[in-house]
DNA sequence: CTGTTAGCGCCTTCAA
DNA sequence: TTGAAGGCGCTAACAG
């Protein structure tokens, strides 16, 4: 098959330690001619070492593995590549995973990952509040195996990652304000499901909003989505037939959903309803109105967590969680009430 | 550190060979008592293969790796999400590289998964009319490990690949065939890179067309492009100042950055200018004036690739290379001249 | 400075 | 029906 080691050595005449040292470029003994002999035929030789073999003796196998619930996201491919690049320029491998719905799925991805060697997992999976069995188990085979793993929200207290995270509440505090100095005082919103708490946490910043300027809350001006473009299709004529002025929609995907059944409508955003996203992905600026949304810095937290697993892997000290901070950008979907 | 089958085999009394043949199925031997203690034990200990160590003796590693230019890419992140799926449901785990602009980055990737002991590789990148000796590595060093590849277009006669790929001279063709119809005379076109053969070939049916209908193939009327959505914001100035009344962007990448160029021009798609993309991505439904584009699958396409890598990988025969076909979806974007 | 000897965790003949 | 022994390719003590 492949030329092993032990072909280089017998090629140059030296023994599979001696090569294996110089390989690795261990600084200690070794003369220099033959570090240069062995050097010179191994790189004729086209020798490359098997990572797996090197992998079960070291227990180092250079690996991270990546779960996320959906590649073709805008927001998770963003991040992804960002993962992907701080990975590689610090050596380290990606695996890459992905379950949709399914908390199964993931906790199989999970096991086969630290079976596989990974060294760390960097886990995309939004908390619940009552997080199930499959998905505790998957963090409790982490800490079994010692593989670290980087979440991107606090879990409970049993649950041991290291946090990168967005500030949710504020974002949809700053989404909600927003609206609310430009006149509105009927807005809908497009949420997550209802048990997440990512999605929790901006109702909580909405309802914080609304308060502050003395609004009553209203339940029903909440339509629950699933963070698909379904769902803000769905969310328009449910909202319009509650005399919204405006919509918040919980990320950038749904709003765009919003967008395309206003369309269909014959609506016009921002004349007959203001819109708000959250993400900022790179098509709000794209839109015929570009999207007015909570900047969600897809890019950072996805480099950010890659240097987390890393400095984990590698033993560093790591601090608090790093939580990222929204800000508001303005565009055209948002439209001042006369 | 975690649980071996040696441990196992210590807990139940067994030797290792049994729990070896036990825990892979092996239906021959071994009582059913034996089994049953065994698949019992192992359970209970938690006990997971290291797949480190079954892949230096099987040389199975159940791997494949995928390495595409841009993971943020719609195209692309569609794709991978297709080959993720197929792969995970015959049993193979994904390894993702991506490589920008720099085919030094593509061979490190080719040769790390190699090294990592990826049973085949997906490699998603253009070919130009001269590889680079960097690219031709790529092959060549597959090629000598015996692992197959599988390529989205045909490469050149030294090229060992499978292929799965799209018929981008009938691409073109339709594009252009469809805005000749409509009475469009002057189309411009913002292509890719001018050595890649992918985009040569939709200029080829571009040229066809004009010439079926008598219209002299005029240079200054393509703007060369790199796929990305400056290459299309950069076009269109350039492409009205040629007097043209359409544009044929060869992606719907470059289609966007038309879009928005024309937005800061005040400038009115289909009114002042048509436009038609390529690949007919999932925003392309969204916008305010939908995007006409030619259809390029790339959810089928990533399915397919992934089939035939795992066939290759099985020994199965794969026959010849899968050519997908063009459709046109017509939409708002493309307008019908006085 | 260099080679010998043990494994890493697992599968697979071969022998019992 | 089961177990012992060897080896995958490599690293790392430990000797020379």
């Amino acid at each position: 098959m492949r030329v092993t080691i032990k072909d280089v050595a017998r090629a140059c005449g030296f023994s599979v330690t001696t090569v294996s040292l110089v390989l690795n470029n261990k600084e200690c003994r070794v003369s220099a001619a033959a570090r240069a002999k062995i050097l010179k035929t191994a790189a004729e030789m086209n020798y490359k070492p098997n990572h797996l073999a090197v992998g079960l003796v070291t227990k180092k196998t250079h690996t991270i593995g990546m779960i996320v619930p959906d590649i073709s996201n805008f927001h998770f491919a963003e991040m992804i590549k960002a993962i992907e690049q701080e990975c590689r320029a610090n050596g380290y491998i990606v695996l890459l995973g992905s379950y949709g719905e399914s908390d199964e799925q993931a906790a199989e991805y999970f096991a086969e990952f630290i079976a596989k060697g990974a060294e760390g997992i960097i886990f995309a999976k939004p908390f619940v509040k009552n997080p199930s069995r499959m998905e505790l188990q998957c963090y409790e085979s982490a800490r079994a195996a010692k593989v670290p793993v980087v979440t991107f929200e606090q879990g409970g207290p049993d649950i041991h990652s290291q946090v990168v995270t967005f500030d949710y509440r504020e974002g949809g505090y700053l989404a909600t304000k927003h609206l609310l100095e430009y006149g509105h005082r009927r807005i809908g919103c497009v949420t997550g499901g209802s048990e997440m708490l990512s999605s929790i946490a901006r109702a909580e910043g909405y309802r914080q909003a609304l308060e502050e300027a003395g609004i009553p809350f209203d339940p029903e001006l909440l339509y629950e989505g699933d963070f698909g473009l379904n769902s803000g299709i769905q969310a328009l004529p449910y909202l319009l037939g509650k005399n919204v002025t405006a919509i918040f929609a919980f990320n950038d995907m749904m709003a765009l959903g919003v967008y395309k059944a206003a369309r269909s409508y014959n609506l016009n955003i921002p004349r007959d309803c203001s819109v708000v996203g959250f993400d900022d992905s790179f098509m709000n600026e794209i839109l015929e109105i570009p999207l007015t949304s909570i900047v969600h810095p897809a890019t950072e937290m996805g480099l950010e967590s890659a240097r987390q697993i890393i400095r984990l892997i590698r033993g560093e000290p790591v601090g608090d969680p790093v939580v990222f901070r929204p800000s508001l950008r303005v565009r055209g979907s948002s439209r001042r009430l006369a």
